[in-house]
DNA sequence: ATTATTACCATACAAATGTATGGTATTTAG
DNA sequence: CTAAATACCATACATTTGTATGGTAATAAT
């Protein structure tokens, strides 16, 4: 009788949540099968089943599409944390998600976004701080003064982005910190997305 | 050509934008007839047909519930700002909505749940900065330590919330303020609700 | 007078859907 | 060791679903 979710049914939790939310309608059976690969329905059935059962979705008998998320009234969505990121020293990002947090839903993000936590202070005077949750996008092109998320060697920084004439130059706000300039001495530069917003939650109290 | 509706198609649409938003997922052609009476689902499937094509809904081929409102087919959802509170001092509460902001996807915010804009700097040593959206539960019971919005006097204040023997106190984290001390003196004192979590936009900049 | 649009009905059909049942393999708990 | 939970697969079935086609009646436009 645990309430706790299995990794498969989180996984498949999240995705429910994603269609719902960016898609508009829950998925049927068959789509999240073909989703995640599964050769039958009755699989999806199954862990929807253990779902419901643990109290995070409703299912609606014989209705199809018929899945509510119980979600909402908790007023929380966990997502997954990909990572940490530097705002001060380079931090590597970790290939799968390293935490959950509870993210309202009314900060939902759209597709393909995701969080990363914010860990360092050389963005402080940016009014973002260590243990702060911010929504990556990665579908927007950069402009001058934004905050964005950037790879720089197998490592992630977040820092101010400005483009000039022939260089970029990521810009720290705590002037600590010296702004990186991205030449051809960064042969694997990469923009990852852009910061479109900024989460904490009031649940746990930030270590100072 | 017009894209004008009919009256019945207007009932039509009104009712799926119901559906959609109120019920979390579109109906189906049997669901739309049941509901207006129709012994045919060929005829509401008819009438959605000329919907779409002035426009107002897409449908997705040989999909269930495949309807999808083109009135708002935006990355961000306006949703309202109830009002402005004081970190500082004390500011009036709107009865309207005073603004609105994006917040990111197709967010059905729970019920009784709101948002509130802050202004002033009294919480800046909790993070919390003039123009940031505080998310208010007004359903839970304030702890020890949490911040809170509370009325006085028909103004509103976010403060961190202390209940000692006989009184309550309102802290504010910036020493410049000094703390409020509830007793008989409040007789129109309420706690409005907690802030369960700060939501930052980065679209637009922040006035320093 | 005729054509088009709107507003319904009936019937038919392939595909999709939720559900039920039974089976196998692995992991975890007592 | 045994029992339970988890994570899949396969098959089967009644309903539901979207769609297509054809028909009737009323209204509006040309």
């Amino acid at each position: 009788m645990s309430r706790e979710l299995t990794e498969i049914q989180k996984k498949i939790l999240e995705h429910l949540i994603d269609q719902i939310k960016g898609r508009g309608i829950p998925p049927t059976l068959a789509e999240v099968a073909r989703h995640f690969g599964y050769k039958n329905r009755a699989t999806v059935q199954q862990h929807l089943s253990a779902i419901e059962k643990k109290g995070y979705i409703r299912k609606s008998p014989k209705l199809s599409r018929g899945l509510e998320l119980t979600l909402e009234d908790k007023f929380f969505v966990p997502r997954p944390v990909l990572g940490e990121v530097a705002a001060g020293s380079p931090l590597t990002i970790y290939p799968d998600a390293i935490d959950t947090i509870d993210l309202p839903t009314i900060a939902r993000m759209p597709k393909d976004s995701f969080l990363l936590r914010v860990k360092g202070d050389s963005l402080k005077d940016a009014y973002i701080f260590s243990g702060d949750i911010v929504i990556i996008n990665p579908n927007l092109e950069p402009r001058n003064g934004q905050i964005v998320v950037a790879i720089l060697d197998d490592a992630a920084v977040v820092k101010r982005f400005y483009k000039k004439r022939n260089q970029i130059e990521l810009i720290s706000e705590n002037p600590e910190y010296e702004p990186i300039i991205i030449d051809k001495k960064y042969p694997s530069f990469k923009i990852v997305g852009i910061v479109v917003g900024v989460y904490r939650s009031m649940e746990k109290r930030r270590a100072g």
